[in-house]
DNA sequence: CGATCCCGCCACATT
DNA sequence: AATGTGGCGGGATCG
């Protein structure tokens, strides 16, 4: 019989083919008849797992063992079904073996027949790989569990690792939905991009010296990458987590590692990547030390992954023989290049190029977001329940937040955020839903990446000089360390970062948002992030299944993407969410020409959320567990920065360049801002930014300082807590002009001494990287030559109180389109801190017209430089 | 005997 | 308290 459905299965496809097996399998079975075809029907209750079955079964059929036997073959069964080729070979040995020696044969079952890889096959048999964007398939855990027959346990294991790469999300309890490979490219693009930051230079090192490495590696990998791996972070955050709250720890690891698993893949030149190594270098914290123990249960967990990636046709494995002798490996099957710009991001990430930046930003952003678990919840809800990770339990339903606290252990660690920041766009897109809400939102995914550049810069100032108090939170921390990337110390001076997106976060209920885009182009170009969400903005609308969910998206957050469209959607959106909400929201968007169409103004939007999301990812791996400890972030930050200097420093300034110029072609992106709320105050408000023009920032880089704000965010009054933080970047002291003008563009800088004060808030955006600038009126004096201001950081306290959430992001060319700023802004910063905030704030509308601002250069020039001022001289005043 | 990795206990999270 | 999740590692199998 087997062989028989065998011919018949194998040429069948794909699909899902199961519930035929099944029945053929049951037939196999002696008790059964053979063949049963009316079960075939049935199968699913045939299923031995389910309870009710089984206990049929187990009536039925004398021995339970036959049962299993049954299942087994039903796994197989599968498979075959599948298109694996190869499976089918083993598969036929098991048939054979059932059908003729039914019981021997069966109770031994081999253990291959069970593998995960085997059931990860037929798990994926079931679902389309490129499903309908407009159905969305949900997956029943314990169905699926019934279905293939084995126990729920394993099929989060493939789940997890599904989730991951974005395949699947969760959108309830027990409930995945099934996303399909459309967003996979962009998937393993964030990825790579990330891993690039976070392991890039490990991957190399280790393929060039690999096996010696080995008990090195410890060492180097400290030496090398310590900032992201942060051990000592890791390992208080352990602690803290089991301790505390446990939370974190789920997030940790299985999902987590297999996106660092990939990254490892994405990032090896080889695209080899050996287990002892991974294992060395997932794990985090410190491994030098690490016992064999943790190793051995490292290798476990990364052959559990391996299995689903084979199944997925990623990777394959392989031996490497070293010197020593030959080492389990795998291979790297699947793409390499995403479409989109690929070339670019290869081509920069080698090494210095923005990646560094990216990654920053990445991180900052990510960390950001980590930080407020409740931003995760909102955003959760907004998304909907996407499957965020971060949210993911709470998908359903709640925004709230109790548990966010340790979330931000664990948001650090998100590696996941990525997917989370996918989901939110996508789910963001559909929300839009406008009219088709998949297509027509740019997803703003991509445009996550690119947010994140910024901050990093920002939190290390604080730190340092601030660093207190403030920060109490472990948000703060994490904010700080992000790692950010390493730009922002870059003392060198130069902050790398391309600066672009700003973004924001805001604490808090009521926040808001967003980002700027702008830089959007100019990250993307320069980092590859960008690149990536650009395309995957694309892929992903295309792809992206409306997805989720459940809820509609309301977050916050607004992507935008969309340009012009979406911003209504998008108001509209954040006024669902939470009619409270105050938020309005945001707009932006001139667009100027898009430049880049690629970029595209979506995606900037996008970005914002996505971003947090993203950077969360990116961050994750470099240190996202690092992120909880506060204190040590600052070190990592350093390094990183040194890293990220490293890489270039100037790095960038091809790409730089090219942005600026593109910028200026541009007249700017957008930013976009917004917000507020009504009341305003109290909750917060705000908004932003934009960005940079990138004129403007040349000519202020001129003298000025100029100052590019990306983005902004207020808290509210109330908060007094409020932190808040952000920051931009900064600056590019000296570089010349190209840098600086990128830099301006996308910096921007703001000193905030006034921070102190009680309020304030933040963001910026890109990166820059001051070194540490005083909390204070920081000026830098490392700029000298840009004026730039760097913002002081500014913790927020409570962080607890931030959340970020919804950013709403504008793609670039926005217009911005109102900016309630007036009442509100000024509020704010009256109740904040007078003169410099409100310097700060005003400025811009004070200026006048935000748009105008926004609209053109000039204007924004001027705006800029008149900003720029005010702020330095009130709060800044470095000179 | 080392490489794999299934299995399922059990802690933690969510309902 | 019940149920969902999923870390984790013993120890069985494979090669």
């Amino acid at each position: 019989e087997n062989i028989f459905d065998r011919s018949r299965m194998a040429p069948k496809t794909p699909i899902k083919n199961e519930p035929v097996d099944l029945s053929k399998q049951k037939g196999c079975t002696p008790e059964r008849n053979p063949i049963t075809p009316v079960k075939l029907i049935d199968r699913p209750q045939p299923d031995p797992w389910t309870p009710t079955a089984n206990l049929k079964m187990l009536v039925s059929a004398a021995s339970p063992d036959m049962r299993d036997r049954e299942k087994k073959k039903e796994l197989f069964r599968p498979i075959e079904n599948s298109e694996q080729s190869d499976t089918p070979a083993l598969l036929q040995y098991d048939m054979v073996d059932d059908s003729t020696v039914d019981e021997f044969e069966k109770q031994r079952p081999s253990r291959k027949q069970k593998s995960l890889g085997l059931l990860c096959q037929k798990f994926l048999a079931r679902y389309p790989s490129y499903p309908l964007s407009t159905e969305k398939t949900t997956i029943s855990l314990d169905e699926v569990a019934s279905i293939l027959g084995v126990e729920r346990r394993r099929i989060y294991d493939i789940v997890n690792v599904l989730e991951s790469l974005h395949l699947v999300s969760r959108v309830a309890k027990n409930q995945y939905c099934w996303h399909g490979r459309h967003n996979l490219s962009q998937t393993l693009k964030m990825l790579q991009e990330a891993g690039e930051l976070q392991y890039g230079e490990l991957m190399t090192f280790f393929q060039h010296k690999e096996q010696d490495l080995e008990y090195k590696f410890g060492e180097r990998k400290k030496e090398t990458i310590p900032d992201s791996q942060d051990r000592p972070l890791l390992e208080f955050s352990e602690p803290d987590c089991t301790s505390a709250s446990a939370n974190s720890r789920k997030d940790k690891s299985l999902r987590i590692m297999s996106q660092k698993f990939v990254m490892l893949f994405l990032v090896s030149k080889t695209k080899i990547v050996t287990l002892d190594i991974a294992a060395k270098i997932l794990i985090e914290g410190t491994q030098d030390t690490v016992d064999h123990s943790k190793f051995k249960t490292k290798v476990r967990r990364l052959y559990d992954i391996a299995n689903v990636l084979t199944s997925l046709g990623l990777i394959k494995k392989v031996h490497v023989t070293e010197e020593r002798g030959r080492k389990p490996a795998f291979k790297w099957i699947g793409p390499v290049e995403f479409p989109g710009k690929t070339d670019e991001l290869r081509g920069r990430s080698p090494t210095s190029d923005p990646v560094p930046g990216t990654q920053r930003r990445a991180c900052a952003p990510y960390q950001i977001c980590a930080t407020g678990k409740q931003r995760f919840t909102r955003h959760a809800s907004f998304n909907g329940a996407q499957p965020c990770e971060g949210t993911r339990r709470k998908v359903s339903s709640e925004p709230n937040s109790p548990r966010q606290e340790r979330q931000d252990e664990y948001s650090s660690k998100m590696i996941n955020l990525a997917a989370v920041c996918r989901q939110k766009i996508e789910e963001d897109t559909r929300n839009p839903g406008i009219t088709s809400p998949l297509s027509l939102l740019p997803l703003p995914g991509d445009s996550d990446f690119c947010v994140n550049p910024l901050p990093q810069a920002v939190f290390p100032v604080v730190q340092a000089d601030v660093p207190s108090p403030s920060l109490p939170n472990g948000i703060s921390s994490q904010a700080l360390h992000p790692s950010m990337p390493a730009a922002s110390k870059t003392e060198n001076g130069k902050p790398t970062l391309p600066p672009n997106q700003s973004f924001l976060c805001f604490p808090s209920s009521s926040l808001f948002m967003l980002c700027g885009g702008l830089q959007e182009n100019n990250l993307r170009e320069t980092l590859p992030t960008t690149e990536d969400v650009g395309n995957r903005r694309t892929e992903a609308q295309a792809a992206v299944p409306p997805a989720t969910c459940q809820k509609r998206s309301s977050h916050k957050c607004a992507s935008p993407s969309a340009p012009v469209d979406d911003e209504e959607p998008a108001a509209k959106k954040q006024t669902m969410e939470q009619s409270d909400v105050p938020l309005s929201l945001v707009v932006p968007k001139k667009p100027f020409e898009s430049l880049k169409a690629e970029s595209t103004p979506g995606s900037g939007c996008t970005s914002a959320v996505h971003l947090e999301a993203f950077h969360l990812d990116l961050a994750s791996p470099a240190a996202p567990e690092a992120a909880d400890k506060e204190s040590t972030k600052p070190l990592d930050s350093q390094e990183q920065e040194k890293w990220s200097q490293n890489k270039d420093p100037d790095g960038p300034s091809p790409g730089k360049e090219n942005i600026s110029k593109e910028n200026a072609n541009q007249p700017f992106l957008p930013q976009y801002l917004y917000v507020q709320p009504t009341a305003g105050l109290s909750s917060f408000n705000f908004l932003f930014s934009a960005n940079q023009a990138p004129g403007a920032i040349s000519l202020a880089a001129s003298q000025l300082p100029s100052l590019s704000v990306p983005c902004v965010m207020v808290p509210s009054a109330a908060l007094a807590s409020l932190p808040l933080f952000c920051s931009p970047t900064i600056t590019s002291p000296l570089s010349p002009v190209p840098d600086g003008s990128f830099s301006a563009a996308t910096s921007m800088n703001f000193s905030v001494s006034g921070l102190a004060s009680t309020t304030p808030v933040f963001i910026g955006t890109t990166a820059v990287v001051t070194p540490k600038v005083s909390p204070a009126p920081s000026v830098d004096p490392q700029q000298p030559a840009h004026p730039t201001l760097h913002l002081s950081p500014v913790l927020a306290r409570s962080c607890s109180a931030v959340k970020l959430d919804s950013p709403m992001c504008v793609g670039h060319p926005v217009t911005l389109l109102k900016l309630q700023q007036p009442s509100s802004t000024p509020l704010t910063p009256k109740s904040i801190r007078p003169a410099h905030h409100e310097a700060f704030f005003k400025t811009p509308g004070s200026l006048g017209d935000p748009v105008a601002w926004k609209k053109n250069e000039g204007n924004q020039t001027r705006n800029a430089s008149s900003v720029q001022r005010r702020l330095e001289i009130s709060s800044t005043s470095p000179d």
